[in-house]
DNA sequence: AATCCACTTGTTTTT
DNA sequence: CAAGTGGATT
């Protein structure tokens, strides 16, 4: 232990060993906060607490990931792994599957991701005839997550004067109904969104005190990463279980919070000495991270912001250098700026690509340095944006998951009553969900008998209801003895989808097949894992609960080293780098347009800007350009109001950032040549698309599941033109104008042109019977007759 | 029912 | 520019 403690400077060492009472450790950026978290535990663990009664919240799966891994390496991997830690979100759903009967549950209910959330939305507001135009659909969505977020329910919204009045005053009086039919709704289904895990435990830990005593009993001790970042709920769910022992330690930095917008609340860290009095605070000011000039001129934007906990940060590291601003004629130009730079400094450093980060306000100014790095063949990699778990193929496979494990989900039901197409279409699927709301039943019950409720469909299609039904009841007989990747192979076969994959030879359809073909093996890989972990049977449920509650953040793979990370900076909190570039530092994009309007929000950005420029270790350089291209126009901007907030001794202005350059030079590049650049590197990507190919696929076995499930018309046709060798018209080559064919539908036509490139020939046919068509050779099913 | 096309619309950040 | 929508076409 002795040696444990001589690792940690005083500040540290005095905040790890308090552990009678409740604290508050501020740690300034790169002051080794998760140090003194993972010191912390090693020194709860060998005053004799066991690890089960030790509760670790973070934000990021990410974040509990690396806490537990260098918990692992003081303690052993074998105590670690009885900690509890992990994300609030993840944390809670562990706990509330447990008690969920208490709340009106059952322990199998899913998880809804926003999208999921927002088209629930979508559909109240349409039930109730409202206009998408007033009410639209984002909007409410986060005034309801608001709502959630501050404990207030349904019913305490529709007897709030204040809502109200706010509500009447933005003209969208009727939130209260949309939030009460979207919570009822979610309940029904035994779904719950985000924001209804930090919700529902408080109300569980509210209504059954007897649960609450059980849990403050188990987590003898709580730690609070980001605490800066928690909102009223996770607040008070933290608070609750430390009620009777006060022995919690939360860690953040007041001058890191940048999740308002998502409710956080910068209070609960400014006000923690007022909820426990007796709080001891320590403050870690010492980084470790930075240059002497980087933290200086970091402390010197941020004291541009009221308000704040006092404290002194500083560096006894290498003054360093300054940090660099250089201005681009146009986005363009920014983006050959920043991959210059990236290549003389990896020259003249010896730098590897991993030491760069190019950090971004919004995800949609990753483009130009995309197109600007690869045409200097620097390799990259973007961390944000659509995530593995939010590709269409993806979501579609995890809505049958969805759907075998709780059959009553209902957005899981849309996405998939019709995926793969088996005749179902919106008409339908809108008759079903009128009787259900008639009888108050699931879409799940009314599929299962669609006669009994006297669903007005015909026979055919009642049969296809029934049909989808025992499908998904085929699947969910097996969960209770099968695997997760027994049970998902087995879906991705017999629900068709591995079959419409095979269909699909076009490079979008193999990089969906290998999408799915890398599902399928990260559940093989998650199973094994579990099992040796000791679980006996890892089933579905284990897989799912564990997906939903992923982020983009989480799915970083090892093969991406060596590679310029490109992030916003809202991702970028907790890590560093060598080489920072923070870009687009202009009015209206950082600090952002809607942000100005008040001046927390300003404070807010101000706090963002902070966060990136800490990541830096050597060395840091801003950007912003005077002219940038958005929302399908050229717009002239102003430099941001932050860069004249930073003390002008630690800025060096640059102009002749590329050999021998000055400025004008470069103006070429956001003229003429732009245009050429976005199609030529969009024609590269869909031939680099092309040569991914896996060699080992489910989907390219000769033997396909013989029995289908819909042995319907449709399905015969799909099987007929799943041979891929076989295009469907096999003498597109010889057709000429004049040529009579046979259309399959039309009949008898004659040619009367031809025209686009072989890729995608046109034809203009003049049918006997049907008129004129236009149709394209690719595509159009017929025979030439003469 | 599904696909295509012409049109509008809009953009912050995300556990 | 892009994604999403509504209407027309098959």
């Amino acid at each position: 232990m002795e040696q444990l403690l001589q690792q940690l400077n005083k500040s540290q060492g005095e905040a790890v060993q308090f552990i009678d009472g409740p604290s508050l450790v501020i740690a300034g950026a790169g002051s080794g906060k998760t140090r003194v978290l993972t010191y912390k535990i090693a020194y709860l663990l060998k005053q004799d607490l066991p690890a089960q009664h030790i509760l670790a919240l973070t934000f990021t799966n990410k974040a509990a990931r690396e806490m537990r891994s260098r918990v692992s390496e003081l303690v052993g991997e074998n105590i670690a792994r009885r900690l509890w830690m992990g994300t609030f979100h993840s944390v809670f759903s562990r706990i509330l599957r447990t008690e969920a009967e208490r709340i009106g549950f059952t322990s199998n209910f899913t998880i809804f991701d926003s999208a999921d959330s927002r088209n629930l939305i979508k559909t109240i507001i349409k039930e109730l005839q409202l206009d998408d135009k007033v009410y639209k659909p984002a909007r409410i969505q986060s005034m309801i997550s608001n709502a959630k977020n501050a404990l207030v329910s349904p019913t305490a919204y529709a007897q709030s004067k204040e809502m109200l009045e706010y509500d009447m005053k933005a003209k969208v009086p009727q939130v209260k109904d949309i939030y009460k039919i979207y919570c009822n709704r979610l309940h029904a289904a035994n779904t719950m969104d985000f924001d209804d895990l930090l919700y529902y435990t408080n109300r569980l830990f509210r209504d059954h005190p007897d649960v609450l005593a059980g849990y403050q009993n188990r987590f003898q001790y709580i730690l609070v990463d980001e605490y800066q970042d928690t909102n009223f709920a996770q607040y008070l769910v933290v608070k609750q279980l430390a009620d009777i022992h006060h022995r919690v330690c939360v860690v953040g930095d007041d001058a890191q919070s940048i999740y308002s917008f998502r409710g956080a609340n910068i209070d609960n860290i400014l006000n923690f000495k007022s909820n426990y009095p007796e709080a001891r605070i320590f403050k870690l000011e010492q980084n470790y991270r930075s240059t002497q000039n980087i933290v200086n001129a970091a402390n010197s934007l941020i004291k541009q912001n009221k308000g704040q906990i006092q404290k002194n940060v500083f560096s006894e590291n290498a003054v360093g250098e300054k940090i660099e601003v250089a201005s681009a004629f146009s986005d363009f130009e920014e983006g050959v700026i920043v991959a210059n730079k990236i290549q003389d400094l990896r020259r003249s450093e010896d730098a590897s690509y991993s030491d760069f980060v190019i950090l971004y306000r919004t995800n949609a100014q990753s483009r130009v340095f995309e197109e600007s790095l690869r045409k200097k063949n620097i390799p990259y990699r973007i961390y944000g944006g659509l995530s593995f778990y939010q590709r269409k193929e993806i979501k579609d496979v995890i809505a049958y998951f969805r759907m075998v494990v709780n059959p009553k989900d209902e957005e899981a039901f849309k996405r998939i009553i019709n995926y793969p197409t088996r005749g179902i279409g919106a008409t339908t699927v809108g008759k079903v969900t009128d009787t259900a709301q008639l009888h108050n039943i699931s879409l799940w019950e009314v599929i299962n008998d669609p006669l009994k409720y006297n669903l007005n469909v015909n026979a055919g299609t009642a049969k296809k209801l029934k049909d989808f039904h025992l499908l998904i009841d085929s699947f969910a007989q097996e969960l209770p003895v099968a695997t997760a990747y027994e049970i998902a192979t087995k879906i991705v076969k017999e629900s068709g989808i591995a079959r419409e994959a095979y269909q699909d030879q076009t490079p979008e359809g193999m990089s969906r097949q290998e999408n799915l073909q890398e599902l399928l093996g990260g559940i093989h890989e998650f199973c094994e894992s579990r099992i040796e972990e000791g679980e006996s049977r890892v089933g579905l449920i284990d897989f799912l609960s564990e997906v939903s509650l992923l982020s983009d953040q989480d799915t970083d793979k090892e093969e991406e080293k060596e590679k310029v990370t490109m992030m916003t900076i809202h991702a970028s909190k907790g890590l560093e780098f060598k080489n920072v570039f923070i870009v687009g530092l202009e009015e209206d994009l950082f600090p952002s347009s809607m942000a100005k309007s008040e001046p927390r929000g300003l404070e807010e950005e101000r706090r963002l800007f902070y966060v990136a420029i800490t990541r830096a270790e050597n060395f840091c350089m801003l950007t912003y350009a005077k002219s940038r291209f958005r929302n399908g126009q050229t717009n002239s901007c102003h430099p941001s109001r932050f860069l004249r907030d930073i003390d002008k001794e630690y800025l060096k202005a640059n102009t002749g950032v590329i050999e021998g350059g000055q400025g004008g030079e470069y103006s070429q590049y956001s003229q003429g040549g732009f245009w050429d650049t976005v199609r030529r590197n969009r024609e590269e990507r869909e031939e680099l698309k092309e040569t991914v190919r896996k060699e080992t696929s489910i989907f390219e076995k000769p033997e396909f599941p013989q029995e289908t499930a819909f042995p319907s018309r449709t399905n015969f046709v799909n099987v007929k033109n799943a041979q891929p060798k076989n295009p469907v018209n096999n003498n597109i080559g010889d057709i000429q104008v004049g040529a009579t064919i046979k259309h399959e539908r039309f009949g008898i036509g004659k040619i009367v042109s031809l025209d686009g490139d072989a890729a995608s020939r046109k034809a203009t046919v003049e049918f006997e019977n049907a008129g004129t068509k236009q149709l394209l050779l690719k595509f159009a099913r017929f025979e030439i007759i003469g």
